[in-house]
DNA sequence: ACACTTATTGCAAATGAGTCGCAACTGCAA
DNA sequence: TTGCAGTTGCGACTCATTTGCAATAAGTGT
């Protein structure tokens, strides 16, 4: 309960309501540890509330971005599509292998640092960093050139 | 004409022809230092050439980025748009202020480095980083409270 | 409990960047 | 100059995401 309360009270303190499809899309992000994109979410939320609705799934992922509570990620070239992620680990990055299409999580100070100094050098104050990388993982480095995207 | 030639021999060599829209929209990207959508540099090519239809600049801006003459980029977090630019500059990566939606260009080795070292430590192999930072530049830092995006 | 205000939902239609199929066209090598 | 792919222009299409709107439902005050 202490979650469910504790998001009423954000959503409260945004001058927002706790619904339901809050809720439960969510609970969706939070279970599972995998980056989903809208349509998945919706997939997945549809099971338990058949009457969903994906605009609905749109706006709440949008609500839920703006209150800090998942994040939006974008991998690899095809930027079309959004996928979104729980707020529970730490700062990390993605490599998507673009042979099995596995994602890695990439653990490096390296990008704040690149932020820190730039803020010192120029004034400017970052919001967001959007960095994704892409190639081929070990186990198909070697199949590279047989792989067609 | 020796731009042209080595333009028309890269086709060539990768079993393309050279058109007057291939030459027209490179040179569109190679004068101006910025960086265009699509839709952009249609407007652009088109007063050159009014019988041009963004089908072929689509197409193009494709093959003139497989061979490596131009580079596509995502701004902020605004990734429903491909950007392009000339491939002359080294390595750097963008700031977009959320202010003035002025693009500054960040300089770093740090993104190689953090490939390297995950390279090195996973036998992955890299083929491309999209890396778009976002925030208010100094001018803007404090105008932020005010600013609706 | 009840009513009331207004945020939120479901639905369907719209948007907008980018893609595709196809017939006509055109580099360019022979 | 001919022939044959590679390319173009065009219109139709896709697909993720957004929007307008009437109906619905949270949460507040009574």
């Amino acid at each position: 309960m202490e979650e469910n309360n504790s998001l009423a009270a954000q959503l409260k303190a945004a001058g927002r309501r706790m619904t339901p499809q809050r809720k439960l899309i969510l609970s969706i992000l939070d279970e599972t540890g995998d980056h989903l994109d809208a349509e998945e979410v919706y997939r997945r939320a549809k099971k338990l509330n058949s009457n969903l609705n994906i605009a609905t799934v749109y706006r709440t992922l949008g609500v839920l971005k703006e209150m800090d509570l998942i994040e939006q990620r974008y991998f690899a070239r095809d930027h079309g599509v959004e996928y979104y992620e729980a707020v529970s680990k730490g700062e990390h990055y993605h490599f998507t292998c673009l042979g099995c299409r596995k994602i890695i999580e990439v653990e490096t100070p390296k990008i704040r640092q690149v932020q820190e100094e730039f803020s010192t050098l120029t004034g400017a104050k970052f919001t967001h960093a959007c960095v994704c990388f892409e190639g081929y993982c070990s186990n198909c480095v070697n199949e590279e050139e047989k792989i067609t995207l």
